[in-house]
DNA sequence: TTATAAATACAACTGAGTTGCAAATATAAC
DNA sequence: GTTATATTTGCAACTCAGTTGTATTTATAA
């Protein structure tokens, strides 16, 4: 159904992802709001905002959902992805602005597609 | 620390893959094998049979752990992944046999990717 | 047969995410 | 500004896949 009211959630987490570039897991936005907002508030503003087409969620490394501005370069194109990037020591999600091309596959229709790569960031690299 | 001894559920978990070629996940093996055996051994077993290198995991849909036979083209190569494939209509999961170039992304030092394709499958596109 | 390290079952727990519902609030109509 | 009402929120209780601690059992080798 999406977003329809513009109340104090809604403006706190849209401000998260303005300054900040990178992708914040629902925990962390969560705890970054300083419990300011019930978690299942933000829970589901979340989910409207994706209904909206505002953000784009994925899995990151332990089942935890991550949600990012929406590029158009995004998961919900059929062709490309863009994949997310998990330093596997801090722990820090980014979205990479590069488009991997996902190949055609015989009797089967793509409706979605997320690609999860983990290793060190250049932070944590020693 | 891997597999050490050979006992009735590594054998029977072993068996579950070698009859099935698609990917199956925690949870249904423990109903498969008709909680024969508690959930813990097996979520150990499978553990185990990971770090051997006989199966690999990965995050389905609901942030659900998969499981699937290790192929050499497998995610662990730092290369190239081979996607899965879960249909968003009966949720089943197959290892796909394409191997897909992940490209080098500058100071990052890649260690483990996954990509899960979601879709309809062959069965379940009406 | 025995010693012992590994594997197992069980129960209790963890924690991210969900659900139902009553109370609060943004928005539009007046 | 008031009022009506549909949306949003907080709260508490729940769900459920996966984990942890521990006592018991079992595979293996000495």
């Amino acid at each position: 159904m999406g977003i329809i009211r513009k109340t104090k959630s809604v403006e706190s987490i849209l401000n998260e992802f303005k300054t900040n570039t990178e992708a914040i897991s629902a925990k962390k936005l969560i705890e970054q709001l300083d419990y300011k907002f019930n978690k299942t508030t933000i829970y589901r503003v979340l989910d409207k905002l994706e209904e909206d087409g505002v953000l784009h969620s994925f899995l990151g490394k332990n089942g935890l959902k991550w949600y990012a501005k929406y590029k158009d370069c995004s998961s919900n194109n059929h062709q490309y992805v863009h994949p997310h990037f998990q330093c596997s020591y801090c722990g820090k999600v980014d979205c990479l602005d590069v488009s991997i091309r996902i190949p055609k596959i015989p009797n089967r229709k793509i409706e979605f597609s997320q690609l999860l790569i983990q290793g060190k960031c250049q932070e944590c690299i020693i």
